[in-house]
DNA sequence: TTTTTTTACGCAATCGTTCCCGGTATCGAT
DNA sequence: ATCGATACCGGGAACGATTGCGTAAAAAAA
């Protein structure tokens, strides 16, 4: 089935016209008469004309639509950052193509191959947790695709990022543990090469060397599929239990590990935060009613997708090529509630 | 910026053939020597050439992206419905445009110009629960847009439709429930002229009649933004509290009902599953880890994805019009958890 | 009245691709 | 030598819209 829509060649027969009176008339230029102009524009407004985007798209070489790339929809902080991102981009006229890579670095290169055969105008992507090679990525930013990165980013190319003071939630999580009374605290972490990974843990570390903490890397674990597969989050805890010297307390440093963590937790039937405190980076709005309801540190995505739609604008609608960049940093937000709530008798033991 | 990529027209300047030439070449005509051909999918291979979609699309008068609107995609039943529409599109060609209602009739009446604007070949709709006017989408399809709708259809227009057992999963939810001991069961609706409420609320009152307990209207509450303001599902909530006869268990029919529901009551300060009940559809792998952890109704989302893409691809490659529409009515799921399950003691004297 | 200017419109190229017509060259058959 | 068939390739229109340029008619200036 064809849906026939109305054309400028359709307007100019109907009205004895030709196509370039027409299409001047509806761009409301000066060297069509008034009379001409009202003709026209009555008749597209009562047969509801609309241009052809396509038709402009190959005229202008503009696709006016983004493509976006992320590891899942169905993960309440990725979820947020689109809304974000959409709200600027539907205000601006474009499109959005969303992407899911699933942590895989083979879907990241066909959704990447995809959307730029499909002559996207700009890309915005947080890299999967298993992509390292970046040189599809460098190829295309070299080539002059737009390109503005946020959440997971990539240091060796240069363009707009946005990310969240990822430093200092790792720091605030893991000080608000040591304050909730625990001592032994281990984190469970996406791959070791991600930004976040990195900027999370060195938060976690420099809070605890501030508090006197030895650092100790049996504690530290990493997930290569970001915690999409439960089975490696399972893994990953009972190497933690195992240990001689159990930690009592994890930081979980992204949202599909912060809640695996909880479900294994409950499954093994360990008391939290009695047993094991836990807190980790979250975004889902169900985080207070679980049980027990998780201690979090919360970004700010909605801003952030904002913010990363308007950067990538920037970069589109510049005339000549951008050489300066920026990489702009959001606070996080810590979210204090029954995960890292130890009884008081045991805090007061410990102390 | 602009991001040039190679066409036709280069390859057939740098090899000295005409554009028909090379166009056919890369189609592997049989009008073509081997030698051509070989030449020029060399040079289409090793500068990496790819057909220019918008060029294409202007030519076969198809954009080969389809639009989808649902009323959010942080839920995760659409978003999980999105990966299964996505995984059918993706491996057909298709390019999937996602739009967001936010359960707003102008959002949603926007969402569909701008798509329809944007000349999609189709549309997979689940509409907001503020719309009762459908005449746009009524001209749509009598334009000879293919549509096929999921989750809320609008019985009124003829096409392909998929749902889940909605009847079946209110009818037994609420058995469930009466099972579990209750009596008094209330209900947490969206608004009663959304197709889904109307088959939830059939089951829900079949199943008290089947039991021999009398329906109480006052115990069935409309939410008119289906749960996306949290003050709405509070004055519900509030007004089954202050019946005289009240409640002692809940059954909310949509996903962000019934995680509000559960919010509502602990903020009250009622305890789940013993002074109220509670049960409702959900698509959240977090409902588990609830506290309580929630029994749900559970849909086959992703396929109910995949089945709705198929359709719509079935109507958008089809060469004549469409008469023969189905409706797919997939099984839901029953699982259950804590939230229904009242103290032993409780349950004896009750019965 | 003649010349110049202004007004208002049409022609045709363009974007990248496909495809309907052609056209030419080669070879075998007559 | 002529014809027909086959193989191979190019010209150019088309898809829908924009836009630089050309130009007729009308209006203004001379």
């Amino acid at each position: 089935m064809k849906f026939e829509a109305l054309t400028i060649k359709d307007i100019a027969k109907a009205l004895g016209l030709s196509t370039s009176t027409v299409s001047r008339a509806l761009r409301d230029s000066y060297e069509i008469s008034s009379e001409t102009k009202k003709l026209v524009l009555e008749y597209a407004e009562k047969n509801n004309y609309h241009p052809n985007p396509i038709a402009l798209s190959l005229k202008e070489r503009r696709s006016r639509s983004i493509g976006v790339v992320v590891c899942e929809i169905a993960n309440s902080y990725f979820s947020q950052v689109i809304n974000g991102i959409e709200s600027i981009a539907y205000n601006n006229g474009y499109n959005v193509i969303i992407a899911q890579s699933r942590e895989s670095f083979d879907r990241e290169m066909l959704n990447l191959q995809y959307l730029t055969s499909r002559s996207i105008d700009g890309l915005i992507i947080s890299v999967s947790t298993e992509t390292t090679d970046f040189s599809y990525l460098k190829e295309l930013h070299g080539k002059g695709m737009p390109i503005v990165f946020f959440d997971r980013i990539v240091s060796e190319i240069d363009t707009h990022k946005v990310i969240a003071d990822n430093y200092k939630g790792g720091y605030d999580a893991t000080v608000h543990l040591i304050n909730s009374g625990y001592r032994r605290i281990a984190t469970v972490s996406n791959p070791e090469l991600l930004s976040i990974t990195k900027e999370r843990l060195a938060g976690y570390k420099a809070a605890l060397a501030d508090n006197g903490i030895e650092q100790d890397d049996a504690l530290i674990k990493y997930c290569r599929h970001g915690g999409m597969i439960v089975e490696e989050v399972e893994e990953a805890v009972n190497q933690l239990l195992k240990l001689k010297e159990r930690p009592d307390a994890i930081f979980a440093s992204a949202d599909k590990l912060t809640t695996n963590c909880l479900r294994i937790l409950k499954a093994k039937g360990l008391s939290v935060p009695d047993q094991m405190g836990l807190i980790g980076f979250s975004n889902t709005d169900l985080t207070e009613l679980l049980d027990p309801p998780l201690s979090v540190i919360k970004q700010p995505a909605f801003e952030m997708g904002e913010i990363t739609m308007n950067l990538l604008l920037q970069l589109i609608e510049s005339k000549r090529p951008v050489t300066e960049f920026e990489t702009k940093v959001l606070p996080t937000e810590l979210l204090i509630r029954g995960s890292t709530k130890k009884k008081e008798v045991k805090t007061k033991a410990m102390v």
